[in-house]
DNA sequence: TTGCATGCAAATTGTTTGCAATCAC
DNA sequence: GTGATTGCAAACAATTTGCATGCAA
């Protein structure tokens, strides 16, 4: 949970790291880890779905590209980087991109904009609680 | 995942659901599955995590209670059953409710709102996608 | 040569399921 | 009585971790 201000990490260039991300950005399907991993595995064939699960988690930290986490649904990763806003199939689960400002986001100005039956969206906030900030006035934890 | 358009099921009134409702319903804190778990054993001494788990998705899929699945963690359930906007703590997991129209969702507004600092929200839409409408194009799956 | 990164397997966590016993109707 | 509901334990799925080995710098 601590991380170090100043970022000096030494990131080592491996080559199960580079596929992945490679891999990523081909797609537009926004993957879960194991989909990419099958993926990923037919270029590196002993790569383990560990090595998908750190390197996804690192690049996303390092903003270099996104995690996804959907209400209810399991992890997936985004090549595109910037926040923006997505949306789920109820029936077939896939995750496409809607293009739209986070500003306004109304259900109909949604349903507008794609093709899809939009029938339900989740909306959730994330910050630091009054009692937290206490303990804790600086900001980062 | 097929529901009968004609909703007679035969739903027993249980101890436990009852004091599972009870207790939900007693709190404002949108407790997680095990967190209600051990506030309901205390009045129902021999009852198992699994009961729980069923009542609380049946009471939701009745509209009853409301499911809160907030992005990449446990699920929650809400007393509340109107659908309306949480707030998560980063540091704590605390969930609050703002009061705040899902139409208009600007994170500053939120900010405003409420007493947290608010650094990020996870915005998604849930529909069909047009290819899962072509193979159903009646509505519910 | 050093220590970050990997592969593998085992551990964890949250949730679901099978099944015999139980209890509401 | 009968079938929905329970408790329990085992199964599951997604993710994480420990550790010896490997490989980039």
């Amino acid at each position: 949970m601590n991380k170090d201000t100043s970022n000096h990490q030494t990131h080592r260039h491996t080559q199960q790291r580079e596929v992945i991300l490679e891999e990523l950005c081909k797609l537009e399907s926004h993957p879960t880890v194991d989909e990419l991993f099958l993926i990923v595995r037919e270029r590196q064939p002993r790569i383990s779905l560990a090595t998908v699960y750190r390197n996804l988690e690192l690049l996303a930290e390092q903003g270099v590209v996104q995690k996804l986490e959907l209400a209810g649904h399991e992890r997936r990763f985004d090549g595109w980087a910037e926040r923006h806003t997505h949306i789920r199939c109820l029936n077939c689960g896939a995750v496409a991109d809607v293009a739209i400002e986070p500003r306004r986001t109304p259900l109909q100005e949604v349903q507008e904009r794609t093709d899809y039956r939009v029938t339900d969206q989740h909306i959730e906030f994330v910050g630091q609680c009054p009692e937290c900030q206490e303990s804790d006035p600086a900001g980062k934890p």
